[in-house]
DNA sequence: TACCAAATTGTAATAATTACAAAATAGGAT
DNA sequence: ATCCTATTTTGTAATTATTACAATTTGGTA
């Protein structure tokens, strides 16, 4: 069951504990861009003694890892990504959903521009999503 | 002094007031791409009675209307910027710059991806600046 | 000049995150 | 299997960014 994961977590010389495979488990299963909130309140209710802070520092190690990355897109609050290749991503001004985005992009591996550093490409629309919009037109598809 | 900004406003019909003729100056004076805190303390020494929520509502506003966007490229804050067309920012984990990047991105102006409607498209980069790779390396040059 | 919708102001409330110290525990040594 | 200790977890308090709101002021218009 959580075999993958502590796998994942002796590979990175990380000690293997239950909040860091419950949250890692929760990513994989949940591929919403979850925030801290959702992470901790979800995980809670199986696991009533589970603080808040512990999602908190785990996230922050898996993330020093680079075994979960963290998205800027919202403004308000971090959500988080078990990553799976570099992708863009699509935030839903309407619906707040944020979606994967997969498309071509010369500076999505870029290690260096302009001589600075480079280690984390994030690439970010904004709008409204396909689904809002037929919502939107009231399902019409004639007339 | 203040002509070019109050037509930026009359020509948005917006409603020409003093904190935003200022926050304008200040964002087209300062290209660091500021946040709140430093529009607000930089101004209120020269206008004593500007609230912090002005700064806050004032953005807004200028967002809405695309005089100004705002970054979430930290994930703590938003940062400001008076746009001169579209571009990518990097953040320098080190001192907390962020750059401007002028790099050709085919999917910088986009409108519809993946049948979502797109209205805003950010691009960031994150890692070491050059300059404080200089000063890591102490300046050396031979040796 | 008078009016009023909109903007500004100050304060209080909320939300996300961080700081911190005490208790618990994973994993290596015995 | 037991012990040891550095690391992690936990709960609470503090901090920071942002929003809510009501009273006051003001820009633009008649
Ligand atoms: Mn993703
Ligand atoms: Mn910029
Ligand atoms: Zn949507
Ligand atoms: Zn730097």
């Amino acid at each position: 069951m959580y075999e993958k994961y502590v796998k994942l977590l002796k590979d990175h010389a990380i000690k293997v504990t239950s909040p860091r495979l419950e949250i890692l488990k929760f990513l994989d299963e949940h591929h919403t861009h979850p925030n801290v909130e959702e992470i901790y309140s979800s995980l809670k209710k199986k696991h009533p003694s589970l603080s808040r802070t512990t999602v908190y520092n785990s996230l922050e190690i898996l993330k020093k890892n680079r075994i979960v990355q963290s998205i800027t897109i919202s403004g308000s609050e971090l959500r988080y990504d078990i990553q799976g290749g570099l992708h863009h991503h699509f935030l839903c001004n309407r619906c707040g959903a944020i979606l994967d985005i997969s498309i071509a992009c010369p500076n999505m591996d870029r290690t260096v521009e302009g001589g600075h550093r480079v280690d984390e490409v994030q690439g970010y629309f904004k709008g409204i999503c396909k689904n809002c919009q037929k919502k939107e037109k009231g399902w019409r598809t004639n007339g």
